[in-house]
RNA sequence: GGGCCGUUAGCUCAAUGGUAGAGCAGCAGGCUUUUAACCUGUUGGUUGAAGGUUCGAGUCCUUCACGGCCCA
């Protein structure tokens, strides 16, 4: 395999004529960069790599921002010499002295003083032929021009690599959502805010690593391709494994993998990785997306939300630029420093005044309710189930502020254990914020009659034709009967947090690469 | 899946059914501290695709593709 690549690299690219290369959407502009490369190439390696930058622009900004101190003579005096590597953003050719900003891998722009007596001879007239986008090596020492910018006085220039496609306009930019998420790489040079939102997103995950680390949780990964899909009720991607001849499932939810570690004895586990849901696509759901899943053995639902909560008011305090636990999103504030706790029951009986405790377990009862509202049921449906959808309309987008709901019917809770008192309610939990589920996580079933039981009831509900029910998997059971400790786990949606604490109104603008339907032909 | 909106030059946007334009970018020239630099000149289009109506379609109609927002 490497010879092959090295077959192919010893092949000059010298070779390729430019015509030969011009795809469908080239253009004037494109075509007259290429004679450019032409020329590049005629006088030399076109694409050199010995360039090497000495600091980046946010470290000079860092170093030498400070306009009182850092005046034109303190930086004349001072004489040290800087090299920078960068792509040029703009330019303003001013006869024999040009000014340039470029911005570099800190993501910072940089401006860039160029004399034409201050370099080797025939580098400015070279320069003068160069483009934005091109990427430019430049050494010199550091000045401030009569406004004041800190600017690299350079007498050292050189072009370390060409750009054939011309970058948006300087003044509005790329706000052409289509083509900012296709060409992700345009949308990060040029909106710097796309930068900072994927910078805070490494940050959030980190900062959870470090909570869970920290109280002993080790990180695994476990498959992402399954025989048996399970964990979620969701629809599984189907692949196919050639040599195997095998039909297998991409993963819905690592959560059966998680607990078998459990069994296995690794009591404190958590994975963050990729799940792929076969559902629509909208401004809240991609088909891939990521999730936390943490197992600890010897904790139970309360234990989670107390975890849960310390976790999240931790992550915010950790952000940089995060200036106390309340955070905009969209507008409105939202309070990571309160976590309001109360069940379904109680919360859909704060929507509708009639209602108690005791009737909304009747099942009659909330089958009018809900035809009341005009919400749709199926006449197998229990009370749990009509009791969830009066609660996802009613309630869900009520939940602005972080807020755990428990008292889940086990009826919509295949794995999770039975309350002690009320054999009907699961020990479960969601978090919701902003009027959307963050966080799940339950004391796990351990029981393995009863999880057997349960899979029995799904089984029977996919031969029903609910193709998100689950699947039986023997295995799983059968891990259980060696004996799971009682154990409590969680899962929380890392793109929706995400989008919270960047602001972002779409699961897109969180995701590099969200699924897009493929480009037209042509 | 349904409804509404959108797709015009590289980018951002105009254009009563009547010759497709502007700014920026580009190209040529001028300018040795500019800041969306400036000045002079100038190139650039299969108006998302395919049909239809019309003397004439970017504009009206149909279908399709892709996207956005809302709903399921």
């Amino acid at each position: 395999m490497k010879d092959r690549m090295q077959d192919k690299r010893d092949n000059p690219v010298t070779d390729s004529k430019p015509e030969q290369v011009i795809e469908a959407d080239e253009n004037r502009l494109i075509a007259e960069r290429r004679a450019k490369l032409k020329a590049l190439r005629e006088a030399g390696p076109a694409y050199p790599n010995h360039f090497r930058p000495s600091i980046t622009a946010d470290e000079l900004h860092a170093r030498f921002g400070d306009e009182q101190h850092w005046t034109q003579q303190a930086l004349a005096e001072s004489g040290e010499r800087f090299a920078l590597a960068g792509r040029m953003m703009s330019r303003r050719i001013m006869g024999k002295a040009s000014f340039v900003h470029i911005q570099d891998g800190s993501g910072e722009r940089i401006q860039l003083y160029l004399r034409r007596d201050d370099l080797p001879q025939g580098v400015y007239q070279a320069f003068k032929g160069w483009d934005i986008g091109d990427i430019v090596g430049a050494e010199g020492s550091l000045m401030r021009t009569r406004t004041g910018e800190l600017s690299l006085s350079a007498d050292k220039l050189e072009l370390l690599a060409k750009s054939l496609r011309p970058l948006p306009e300087k003044w509005h930019g790329l706000t052409d959502q289509e083509t900012r998420y296709r060409r992700r790489y345009v949308d990060l040079i040029v909106n710097p805010q796309v930068r900072e939102t994927f910078v805070r997103r490494s940050q959030v995950i980190r900062a959870i690593r470090g909570f869970l680390d920290r109280r002993g949780f080790l990180e695994v990964e476990t498959p992402m391709m399954h025989h048996i899909p399970g964990g979620a009720t969701a629809r599984p991607f189907v692949t196919h494994h050639n040599a195997l001849d095998l039909d297998l499932y991409l993963r819905v939810a690592p959560e059966l993998h998680l607990k078998r570690l459990v069994v296995g004895g690794l009591e404190r586990v958590y994975e963050i990785n990729r799940n792929f849901r076969n559902e629509g696509v909208s401004t809240r759901h991609n088909p891939e997306f990521t999730m936390l899943e943490f197992y600890w053995a010897h904790a139970d639902f309360n234990d989670l939300m107390d975890l849960t909560e310390r976790m999240l008011t931790k992550v915010v305090a950790e952000l940089p630029d995060q200036d106390g636990l309340v955070v905009d999103y969209q507008g409105q504030p939202i309070d990571f420093g309160r976590f309001r706790r109360l069940s379904v029951l109680e919360a859909v009986a704060e929507q509708i005044p009639d209602e108690d405790l005791v009737s909304l377990r009747n099942r009659d009862r909330l089958r009018a309710l809900c035809s009341a509202r005009d919400i749709s049921f199926e006449q197998g449906w229990g009370w749990g189930r009509l009791l969830m959808e009066l609660f996802d309309v009613l309630v869900e987008p009520k939940l602005v502020q972080p807020t755990f709901i428990t008292g889940y019917p086990v009826e919509v809770s295949p794995l999770s254990r039975r309350n002690d008192e009320d054999p009907e309610i699961a020990d479960r939990f969601e978090l919701f914020i902003a009027g959307r589920e963050i966080a799940n996580g339950f004391s796990e079933l351990n029981d393995p009659e009863d999880q057997a039981e349960r899979f029995s009831a799904q089984v029977a509900e996919r031969e029903a034709g609910d193709a998100e029910a689950m699947h039986y998997d023997h295995d799983y059971v059968r891990a259980l009967e060696y004996g799971m400790p009682p154990t409590a786990g969680e899962g929380i949606g890392i793109d929706r947090l995400v989008m919270l604490l960047t602001d972002s109104p779409s699961i897109r603008d969180v995701l590099l690469f969200p699924y897009l339907r493929p480009e037209a032909e042509g």
